[in-house]
DNA sequence: AGTGTACCCGACTATTTATACAGGTATCTA
DNA sequence: TAGATACCTGTATAAATAGTCGGGTACACT
């Protein structure tokens, strides 16, 4: 194995994800030797930096300083977190999205960013039937493949929408629909472009963001 | 102030907390001195120990070994993290729900749990059009008042089942309505118990259990 | 006036914890 | 077969860090 992470490497990033679940704090390298059963903590050492120049842990010095990073999560299948780009509508597509400052987390790791993940405000009320409110906030996967029935993020020349995507072999064929039967169909066009899927809903009130 | 938590340990639970955000581990009481802008850490030391007394940290011997409690996010206002309860169903209610040893995190702080909150596995396809489908996880927060149009986690008997609570001054008044038109209005009945509100839908292929 | 409490200071010590050193074995590859 | 690599042992030492001692101030309450 060349390039990526060994199995043994990645036995210890999970006793470090398993430690941190448990204790809400990193192990030590002690705590490290005993859970992954080798005697000498110099073994935890190595494996240590390997990880680290691999990038899936950062590490600073001073006792318990260990952090997984977001590439040492998707290692061992954990879900990342999203940044939170700006406010958009679930309504008639009206307003752009622009990124803006503000970050939503579900824990205290804004550290797991990834880029293929965004986070948005919903404003309107086109998705009201598909669970999707005024005021909640969606998590969006980037995609570049989609299938009927999902519900995407559009933008549809400068405008973003949030509808579920329709493909089918009768007519309109592929269309975006929204949830709220006073709100027709978008037939899609040169200018509609599918960003991404939604894959998680947060109702508003239950999630707040960081100042 | 005689029972409660002090503006001053407010700050330092503030300061962990920010800290742990930035870092992904916490801070040393050296850090937290600084952080807080005292002296002296035996000022923390202090603080630190009416933070635990009061139940809003865990402390272990050694370095950094602090972890916030589900009081401590209670505290600051941040969110908090849900139990798996187990599997429920979205089509006819069907299956009874109980505790499994499954969890679900969104992110490594099991302990974060809060009694008020649980997370049910989606089984069925009756709330397909309101964005839960089968194979998804719902977190559920416990209420005791409902207002029409909630998707609401119910117990019928000793059934459970996840459809949208309607209560309107025509027939047939109160009951609940499944977002899947293959499906029938359930009218409440002398068993039927909301048991809490859907605030979350996590779709299912973005999160995992852990083992 | 006295007592309790929240918060603070400064210095010292004990302990935890990381890190360095000096190797060994097995596996793969040039 | 020599070299590189992943993983391991065991011991020692340096550094980080927590914890302890002995106070002080201000404020509220009785």
């Amino acid at each position: 194995m060349k390039n990526g992470v060994t199995e043994r490497q990645k036995e210890l990033l999970q006793v470090i994800y398993d430690f941190m679940t448990n204790s809400g704090f990193p192990p030590t390298f002690e705590e490290m030797r005993e859970n992954l059963g080798v005697a000498s903590n110099q073994s935890v050492t190595d494996l240590l930096e390997k990880l680290r120049k691999g990038g899936c842990v950062k590490k600073e010095p001073g006792a318990r300083s260990i952090a997984i990073t977001n590439l040492g999560y998707q290692t061992i299948g954990r879900p990342p977190l999203a940044p939170m780009l700006g406010t958009t509508t679930a309504g008639l597509p009206a307003e752009a999205i622009r990124v803006s400052g503000e970050w939503r987390t579900l824990s205290n790791e804004v550290s797991r960013l990834v880029e293929e993940m965004f986070m948005l405000k919903i404003a309107g009320d086109s998705m009201v039937n598909a669970g999707i409110d005024d005021g909640d906030a969606i998590l969006v996967q980037t995609k570049k493949e989609f299938i009927s029935g999902d519900i995407v993020y559009a933008e549809i020349g400068d405008e973003g929408t949030v509808k579920r995507f329709i493909s089918e072999d009768k007519p309109p064929y592929v269309y975006l629909k929204p949830e709220n039967p006073k709100y027709q169909n978008i037939l899609f066009t040169d200018e509609t472009i599918l960003k991404g899927k939604v894959v998680s809903v947060l109702k508003g009130s239950q999630w707040q963001a960081i100042a």
